[in-house]
This record gives C-alpha cells, sequence and structure tokens, in this order.
DNA sequence: TAAAAGATCCCCT
DNA sequence: GGGGATCTTTTAT
C-alpha cells in the first residue's frame, strides 16, 4: 500500500526535491495517476526564471505558501501547469511537474485528452499531464497532503543518477541544469 | 492605459 | 523543425 509523503518530505530547496520526486505517483481522486518521470525546480527570488523572482502576486501566491501545496498556474492562456510547493513559507520555491508515466485511469486520461493519438502523449508535458488528470486553477493551493491531488511513495526509489539538463521554455538562468528525468523511459517531454 | 512576454501544445511542411 | 493559437499577467510609459 502505498505511503502519502509527509510535510516534512517537501520542507526543502528545489534542487533537492526534484530529483527526490521521481518515481513517486501523482494521484488525483478519481483514479487516475501517473509516476512522476520528470520535473524542474524553480528557486525563489534568486531565480530569475521563477513566476516568484520579483516578490509575491495574485497569480503566485500559493507558490509562497507552506511546503506540500499545488501551485498551479495558467500557461500561454490556455494551459494549467502543476507545481509542488517546497522550502519555507515565503520562500516562493517550487518543482514543476513535466511528465508521468501514467498508471491507472488510462481510460479517464483518454477522454480528458482527446488529441493524444498514443498512450505515450497523454502525461508527457506540463499542461498535458495537467488535462490529463483534471487539473485546473481550481486546484491552485491546495494541500498534496489532503488532496484531491496527493503524492504517494510505492516504494519505487528514485533514480541514483538522474539526467540533468537545462529548463525548458525559459529564456533567463538557462545554464542552470535544474531539470531533472528518469533514465531510460519513454514518457519524457524530451530528451 | 498600452504593450509585450510567456515554465505550451498542436498542426503543418 | 517551425509558426500560430490564445489570453493572462506583468511591466513599461
Amino acid at each position: 500500500m502505498p505511503d502519502l509523503l509527509p510535510k516534512d518530505f517537501y520542507r526543502r530547496s528545489a534542487v533537492e526535491l526534484g530529483p527526490q520526486l521521481l518515481n513517486k505517483l501523482l494521484v488525483g481522486p478519481d483514479g487516475r495517476s501517473g509516476r512522476i518521470v520528470e520535473v524542474e525546480a524553480y528557486c525563489g527570488q534568486d531565480d530569475p526564471a521563477s513566476h516568484s523572482f520579483r516578490g509575491r502576486t495574485a497569480r503566485n501566491t500559493s507558490m509562497f505558501g507552506p511546503p506540500g501545496l499545488l501551485y498551479v498556474y495558467l500557461s500561454y492562456g490556455i494551459h494549467w501547469c502543476a507545481n509542488v510547493v517546497c522550502g519555507l513559507p515565503g520562500e516562493g520555491t517550487a518543482v514543476l511537474i513535466r511528465a508521468l508515466q501514467p498508471v491507472a485511469g488510462l481510460a479517464s486520461m483518454r477522454l480528458a485528452r482527446p488529441k493524444a493519438q498514443r498512450d505515450l502523449d497523454l502525461c508527457r508535458g506540463p499542461a498535458r499531464l495537467a488535462q490529463a488528470l483534471g487539473i485546473t486553477g481550481t486546484h491552485d493551493g491546495t494541500d498534496l497532503l489532503a488532496g484531491p491531488f496527493r503524492v504517494l511513495d510505492d516504494g519505487t526509489p528514485s533514480p541514483l543518477h538522474p539526467v540533468a539538463s537545462s529548463r525548458i521554455g525559459i529564456s533567463r538562468a538557462v545554464e542552470l541544469q535544474w531539470r531533472w528525468y528518469v533514465p531510460d523511459t519513454r514518457y519524457v517531454s524530451r530528451l
């Protein structure tokens, strides 16, 4: 039986937490779930690529909340994307979930993502996985320890040597290698 | 008040 | 591999 990750798990920097989230399970309220295979760290007011870089705003308020919250924002006016808030309250640091390997509820995911021609594409990308699991702005600021969305540990260890790369789709601090993914998986958004 | 950028995806070539 | 869609948020004037 998988264990709900405790609040202490999130009480550390995004660079530490990111790789440790790999191979954990993101579980929705209706049985849809996936294994986290790709993440990125966004490190608060020291990180020019982070939404929190210039301080708290209406959009990023949940990012400054306590660790273990979900931070959901609208990307390009179209797509919802989900982050795990970490660190300490007020830091504004979080880990973006970029890809899942679908685990359960695939029939529901296919209905939620009619554009996906293959199961491989159901959760391959931050906005795709949000669509597949039904994560939207209404879930911004919800607690991953209380639901409706939770992160579980089923005993699968995080990879000993995750692949590190530059973060995707950003224009600042591109040199930082703060994206990580599980080696030898086909479910990442990009290799 | 206006303008530009944006943690993306999809379809076309 | 490249560009358009689409609209909110942020920043500049």
